[in-house]
RNA sequence: GUCCCUUUCGUCUAGUGGUUAAGACACUGCUCUUUCACGGCAGUAACAUGAGUUCAAUUCUCAUAGGGGACACCA
């Protein structure tokens, strides 16, 4: 039997996500049981939105988790380089052959053209037919080097059936899969070709990827019929959802795998619970696995999306945390916590006089969530709805920067007086009570500053929550 | 809108052609304890609906409804 070989093939466009780590985690599993190998590649083919910064944070958070690879960027392998980026020239041989056996077209159309070409369409599927010039006007482009993309050739009639472990054989209509695009304008490949390139050449036996890929499995198989290779096997996992039961978006930033790192959630209890959620048939299971050695069956993983329940997340860390010796536990704690008190300290230093006075200056920086009640924000001078639309501006200001640093955080800040134009003086007491828990304490600033944006972020949703405001409309988008 | 996937307590999961449908989180009560928490005990609570197959269906088949996803020169 041909020895197993998995993927993870995260994108490195943003923080870790909490449905990476349960779709890495499955990979990895299944190799292990398996004994076969875990590969770690990196899909920056989106050249706009991919950035180092998130490469690093991804290796680190999985490193975190337990989660180990056998190949990936950082420790090389046989079947390197494992960034798409630096694999360019390759997928160029293979558009060649495409190109040469007739299955791939280029395509003149400007995006404003495709986007009122799908108008037209009740099913927005743009074939090659449908994208099709006049003789004149493809010929007017070509000369004067107009932009073009290469795309895939469709069937236009009959069905497609691929099959995946999990649901067995899925049946579409070509009629409904469109003329993917395959090298993009600027001579980069997309996602469909980069990926099935680099599983043929990497040798991956098994595709474990989440269920949104279902619909464009199709494409992925005609490109290794068009390439004459055999396929993987598929198997979709089902979506992570958020309680609201919509799938565990990027977008909400208390998904990021970090922002359970620092609310002191042990990483063994994540990854026993992502366990939990399908793979694991045992009943007594939690208490006497704390490793998923045993009984994992990728095969019998419920088909249902599964909500992330912080609640029972928070329940198996107790567990974790009371079944540790204690000198372990001290480690752990002070790990956690050993990255704030440094950060801190500089901050507290001119304010201690005596020892105890340490904990009351520097708590704001431990509790995950203070523990507010409306009442709270009852002291501040501020009518209740100004509180909130100061809270809500700075929820969007906060929302993209840069650099996470002192400098431009007061800028966003000072830019919320400017917009509401109030004094600094005035929003700033809703901000000390949401982020600090209370009104005299070290520089609000600052905290925001050691929180990071996932933390802080939270806070202030609780306080928007717990002052009536109702919804953040930006939340989500 | 079109297509695809999916459906067992509020949530995560077991399970079966004939079961008192099981466990865990959450919730409630009791107990332990100086309080709280932990632990222990107990309780509330589910097979989406309709039709078919069958002696029998939560389990098999089909339809309907709910939920989710995809429909980019993003992955």
């Amino acid at each position: 039997m041909k020895k197993i070989r998995t993927r993870i093939a995260p994108s490195p466009t943003g923080t870790p996500h909490i449905g990476t780590a349960y779709i890495s985690l499955l990979n990895y599993y299944f190799a292990r049981i398996n004994n076969g190998k875990v590969i770690l590649r990196i899909e920056d083919t989106d050249s706009k939105r991919s950035k180092s910064k998130f490469e690093n944070k991804i290796l680190e958070l999985l490193h975190w988790l337990g989660i180990q690879w056998h190949e990936g960027p950082d420790i090389g392998g046989k079947f390197g380089p494992y960034r798409q980026s630096e694999r360019n020239n390759l997928y160029n041989k293979y558009v060649e052959k495409l190109i040469k056996v007739g299955k791939v077209f280029k395509c003149y159309r400007t995006s404003e053209e495709l986007e009122k070409l799908r108008k037209c369409k009740v099913d927005k599927t743009l074939k090659e037919k449908d994208l099709q010039l006049d003789y004149k006007e493809l010929k007017f482009r070509k000369k004067h080097n107009w932009p073009y993309v290469i795309r895939l050739k469709v069937p236009n009639k009959g069905k497609c059936v691929f099959y995946d472990v999990l649901r067995g054989s899925i049946t579409m209509n070509w009629d409904q899969i469109d003329s993917q695009v395959l090298i993009k304008s600027d001579g980069t490949p997309t996602y469909h070709l980069a990926n099935v390139v680099d599983d043929y050449l990497m040798g991956i036996t098994n595709v474990i990827r989440g269920e949104e890929w279902i619909t464009s499995t199709p494409k992925h198989k005609l490109l290794y019929d068009y390439f004459g290779w055999k396929q993987p096997e598929f198997c979709h996992l089902p979506l992570l959802r958020n309680p609201d039961k919509s799938k565990l978006s990027k977008r909400k930033q208390n998904n990021s795998i970090e922002f359970y790192r620092k609310m002191g959630y042990l990483p063994q209890t994540i990854i026993n619970y992502l366990g939990s959620l399908g793979g694991v048939k045992t009943t007594k299971w939690y208490r006497k696995n704390t490793n998923m050695k045993t009984k994992v069956d990728i095969k019998s993983i419920s088909l249902g999306g599964p909500i992330f329940d912080l609640d029972k997340l928070s329940w198996l860390n107790g567990i974790y945390i009371r079944s540790m010796k204690n000198e372990t536990l001290i480690q752990v704690m002070y790990e956690w916590a050993k990255d704030y008190i440094h950060k801190i300290l500089p901050t507290i230093k001119p304010r201690i006089k005596i020892l105890t006075d340490i904990i009351h200056l520097s708590e704001q920086v431990f509790y995950g969530l203070p523990k507010l009640k409306k009442e709270d924000f009852k002291v501040i001078a501020l009518k209740k709805k100004l509180q909130i639309k100061v809270l809500k501006h700075l929820w969007l200001q906060l929302e993209y920067i840069e650099k996470w640093d002192k400098q431009n955080i007061l800028y966003k800040v000072k830019q919320v007086s400017n917009q509401l134009q109030m004094k600094m003086k005035t929003i700033i007491a809703p901000i000390f009570i949401a982020i600090n828990g209370r009104l005299i304490s070290t520089s609000v600033i600052n905290t925001i500053v050691i929180l990071g944006k996932d933390i802080t972020r939270i806070r202030i949703k609780q306080a928007i929550k717990l002052i009536g405001g109702i919804t953040l409309k930006h939340e989500n988008k």
